[in-house]
This record gives C-alpha cells, structure tokens and sequence, in this order.
DNA sequence: ATGCCCCCGTCCCGGGGA
C-alpha cells in the first residue's frame, strides 16, 4: 500500500493536478491538507469519477483536510480531540484496510510568541496525546500531513534566516520529537538519513528555482507501521507544473 | 526590515499562508 500525502493549497484550484496525480497510480491513499473548501462544495465527484473514495472535513475558506483511497474508507473521525472549542477543520482520522491514518494541518504559529503561536503548542500537546492513544491499537498507523515543523536545521536551506520562526523554534522541535519518544518513527530519516530533502517552496523570490525549500510534510508510522515500509520518496514534479501548491506530494510504500 | 506570490470571499482589498 502506498501512502502519500499532500498540502493542495485550495483543492478546486488543484483538481485537475490532483487527479491526474491519482490516476497515474502515484499512490493508494492520499491525504490532503489545505483544501479550503466547506464540504458541501467539496469536489467529491471528480474523486468517485475516477474510483476513488473520499472522507472530507472542511471549513470556508482556510484549512480543511481530506483523505483519498482506492479502499473503502471506515472508522472517520474528524477533528482533533482534547478541545471541543476548537472550530478549525485541521485533523480527520480514518481505518482502511487494518492502517489507521490522520491527514493533519498542524497549525503554522507565527508570529511567535503570542497567541498564534501558544495555539500551535497546544495543538501538538492534543496531538501526542491522540498519537499516543492510537499506539494501543497494536496496529499500523501512519500519521502524516503538513506539520509546519522544520525538524532540524539541515531540512531548510537558511536555517540562521528561519531562526526563531514559529517552524523552527526550539518549543515546536520539542513537541515534535515527543512523537518520535512515543515510537513513531519520520518515515523519510528513516530511509533518508543524510540527504537533503525538501516538501516546500515558497512561490515568492524564485525559491523553486533556486530550491530554497524546507521540509515540513512528514509521515510518522508507528512500529508496526515501520516494521513494513518498503521505501519512502518525495515526488518533486507536480512542484514543477503550471499553477502549482507550493508543497509537492511526500509518498511511503508500507508491505500490506 | 519588508515584500516578492497565491488563495479565499455576501470579493477588487485584506487576512492568511510559511
């Protein structure tokens, strides 16, 4: 099974790169960040239409998350749990086959310090607490999104420009390797220890062109997921075509 | 230090993105 995941930046503006993608055979599962679309506006039929099914969680205008399958889709849940008063459509949960998966948008922070910021910790604290719960189903889970996290300073090409960003600040890198404490493990380190590898570049100052990327798109799998994963890549084209996202899709082959 | 670009909407500017 072969898992992607993938911030559209507005999926109506992205359908036809969406789909074309899916078509190809890019992948079995696709989850989706960004969509900004409510759901009863939501392209569902351009999924159906080509065999694929879809669970959707959305809201106007800003974020929205999605997952795709060729497999029949079970078990939905939406939104992160912890904070009822949490209206922002930034997590969606879904069993297909026996792979739990999360499609997240973990929140951006900045400016930081402040509110914005003190928002994206709490969301990370719900998020390993749900990472963590998810453990005891003794199955494979793959957690994967955009995490707005920068992991370390060798995942950015300026890392001393970065310094202090809500994506790279030392509070945000520890919430996040919480994960890898609770036995999740960053699929692409795990393959990928060295290389440099990014999921993003900003469409302002030509940074495609000239790769000034950062990496922040990520699938965490906890054990029993590792235990199967076959390889781990990041597909660089649709980065490159016309009226692209700014993120380009981050992909795992798990045997099952 | 700031903006570059792109997307959204009771829409032609302003908020949000990272």
């Amino acid at each position: 099974m072969r898992i992607a995941s993938w911030n559209v930046n507005s999926i109506k503006s992205r359908l036809d790169i969406v789909t074309n993608w899916l078509s190809s055979g890019a992948c079995d599962v696709l989850l989706i960040q960004e969509t900004k679309s409510q759901d009863v506006n939501f392209p569902v039929d351009a999924f159906t239409s080509i065999g694929w099914n879809v669970a959707i969680h959305g809201q106007k205008s800003y974020n929205g998350v999605a997952i795709a399958s060729h497999f029949p889709i079970h078990d939905i849940i939406t939104g992160l749990p912890g904070d009822d008063t949490d209206e922002q459509a930034r997590y969606i949960e879904a069993r297909i086959e026996q792979v739990h998966l999360a499609s997240i948008y973990l929140p951006n922070g900045n400016p930081a310090p402040g509110p914005k910021f003190d928002y994206k910790l709490g969301w990370m604290e719900r998020l390993n607490q749900r990472a963590t719960a998810l453990l005891a189903t003794e199955q494979p889970i793959v957690l994967g999104g955009d995490f707005n996290v920068i992991p370390d300073d060798r995942d950015c090409y300026d890392p001393l420009g970065w310094e202090g960003d809500a994506l790279t600040r030392p509070e945000t890198r520890k919430a996040f390797r919480r994960l890898a404490y609770s036995g999740y493990c960053d699929a692409l380190r795990a393959r990928h220890p060295d290389d440099v590898i990014y999921t993003y570049w900003d469409y302002q100052a030509g940074a495609w062109q000239r790769d000034n990327g950062v990496r922040i798109d990520h699938l965490m799998l906890s054990p029993e997921a590792a235990d199967r994963l076959v390889e781990v890549g990041v597909d660089k084209a649709p980065r490159g075509l016309e009226k692209p996202s700014d993120h380009t899709p981050i992909w795992c082959e798990l045997d099952i």
